[in-house]
DNA sequence: CAAAACGAGTAAATCGATTTTTCGCGGTTG
DNA sequence: CAACCGCGAAAAATCGATTTACTCGTTTTG
């Protein structure tokens, strides 16, 4: 038919052999790179790969053994930069140790992470780096630890009795962005987040008001949280700030601890006719790229992907390897970048404030 | 040792045949619902396997059959919002037909794309999903084509004699583009690009300039492209700006043809103190999120990320199920919106001129 | 000089399924 | 009554590697 030379099956490894004149071990152990094969052998067996272009079969290759050469991650979400540039960073160290990498994402569900999960020990990966949804203790950790398979947990973790984590220092990042907005005489300040059960959400919470407590004890902070969703924590944001929140009083500043969260400040703003920094000042955790070349450009934690990404691949590899030991619980320092968007309070006028 | 229950091996389908007194073949038809088993022996193995927990092997069932239930997508990236939503579409899409995604990221090079394919290969996956780094020509398209593989290209590909595309109507999208700035009484309007040999920028580019042309014969259409990195296009960008392009006449107007070239866009008017839509008007191809929060939120064309998805999909299922025929060609239909970033020049005087 | 050690290679078992072939058996049929 | 069918199940082959166990020379050693 139509088809030329392309269809035929791909060579094997007796295909190679029987050209090169040797049995399929000895093909196995060239391809591995064993010493104890006579050199004009295993030339032979490198020219009849060259010719056939013969590769090996990963599958196959991992069939005989019991952990395969495949790293399972698991993320809330692809659609953000952090959670693209991770995988997109564990793709490429896997890669470098000769793994190959297979994504799922959890979309926000636990229910889903263990389904994920039950079927990457389906496919007896060698090891997994979970991106839980809330925390350590979901069932997908539990899963895991029921099955005796290796992992690490990242991101939204603080420590684990079974498994190493890696995750930003939330709390250290938070007392920055505390130290920042009382330098800059702010006083009443709002917090908000998503995902109230997010381990990283209580550090985050109070790293910031740990320190701006102790360093102006008069400060006030409010606290605005939501569980999974955007909308209801957009609405919850609306009802605080059309209460006035105890008498006219409005935040000089806000500290949203979930990019989402900045987002929908943002937008809250924009409905509201403020300005930042004029009106009122805004941080948010994670940085993303439109952030600086926004007007204002809008101050953001950066958290550090490649290390959390490279932590978490060395730990899961030292456990693949056999490395015993009780689980270790790295938090890697954060960026803190301070835009435009925070400014001092009273310097200007407040504008907007009819509406 | 310390390890309790978890450890050992995970039951195979010898271990559910021995249970239920039958054989693994037995025990295998059972499992993909074949009904030429007597029902009593039906409900030993079912017995058996809830017993044990047992789980098919994804891998081993694969090694028998020459194409495995895997489908390989690689994306340019997986940073953006749009190829992140694109590769958690694919996935489950993927999923819901019982195949498990391998994504890989080809980080803007030809050469890496090519490789992730050859290794795909070895995987014998059943089909891909390949959005090129450039267009249907490249080295990558090329080694499916000799390898028999089959496939779909999306994205930055128009159509191909070898396999079905799907892609964003990038002309039909910039026409309306067109239509709406020269609605707008744009007359000097500014198109920039990145990736000059991506197929979709010269049908984003052509469908604009005809268009635009049709409306309005008169009008002056400048032209910034770069190649593959962001940062020349910064610098051409610049660099066109300070000549005035032509006695200090400078565009009412600035179409970005990919989301980088937007945030450089933004970025040069940050630099510039020109403000939307007041000194100069920005369009978009492709939305982002964060668009409509910004002050101005910035119009954009947005992409079918779903239908392209589901459309590639479809189409790859069709062939790799063995539908035969000319590979197709479909363009799914965008949507402009037209957001605060794009005015009517003249309506207010310049700001920011000095300088 | 016989025995042990070693080097290089092969045949066969193995991994965990699927698929093809074979078999046994009760029931028809010529 | 022997040949034939058809069904359900078991046995065996298969997929493509890796790994173990064993063989056959050759070399070292006691």
């Amino acid at each position: 038919m139509a088809h030329r030379q392309a269809q035929q099956r791909r060579p094997s490894i007796h295909d190679v052999a029987s050209r090169a004149g040797v049995s399929a071990a000895t093909v196995s152990k060239v391809m591995a790179g064993v010493a104890t094969v006579k050199p004009e052998n295993a030339q032979r067996v490198l020219d009849a790969v060259e010719h056939l272009g013969y590769r090996v079969d990963p599958l196959a290759s991992d069939m005989r053994r019991a952990k395969r050469r495949i790293i399972g991650a698991i993320m809330p979400e692809f659609e953000s930069e952090f959670f693209g540039q991770m995988v997109s960073q564990l793709e490429s160290l896997a890669e470098q140790r000769g793994y190959t990498l297979v994504a799922a994402s959890s979309r926000e569900s636990e229910a889903r992470e263990k389904e994920i999960l039950a079927r990457m020990h389906d496919w007896r990966v060698a090891g997994v780096v979970l991106a839980p949804v809330r925390n350590e203790h979901g069932p997908a950790a539990a899963f895991m630890k029921a099955n005796g398979m290796t992992g690490v947990l990242i991101d939204r973790v603080l420590s684990d009795d079974a498994f190493d984590t890696v995750s930003a220092d939330s709390a250290s990042a938070s007392a920055e962005v505390a130290r920042e907005l009382i330098g800059k005489r702010h006083r009443h300040i709002l917090v908000i987040g998503l995902g109230e059960q997010a381990a990283t959400v209580r550090a985050r919470l109070d790293g910031f008001r740990a320190t701006a407590l102790k360093l102006a004890p008069d400060v006030r902070i409010d606290v605005v949280l939501a569980e999974t969703d955007v909308e209801p924590l957009r609405a919850q944001l609306r009802d605080y700030f059309d209460r006035g929140e105890g008498g006219g009083e409005r935040p000089t500043a806000v500290y949203s601890l979930f990019l989402k969260g900045t987002l929908v400040a943002l937008s809250e703003f924009r409905r509201r006719g403020w300005h930042c920094p004029n009106d009122i000042s805004l941080v948010g955790f994670d940085d993303a790229e439109w952030m600086q070349v926004t007007w204002p450009a809008i101050a953001a934690v950066v958290q550090p992907v490649r290390q959390i990404a490279g932590h978490a691949m060395e730990a899961l590899f030292a456990r693949i390897e056999g490395e015993e030991g009780p689980p270790t619980a790295r938090l890697e320092p954060c960026k803190v970048l301070m835009r435009e968007s925070v400014g001092s309070p009273g310097n200007v006028p407040h504008s907007g404030d009819r509406q």
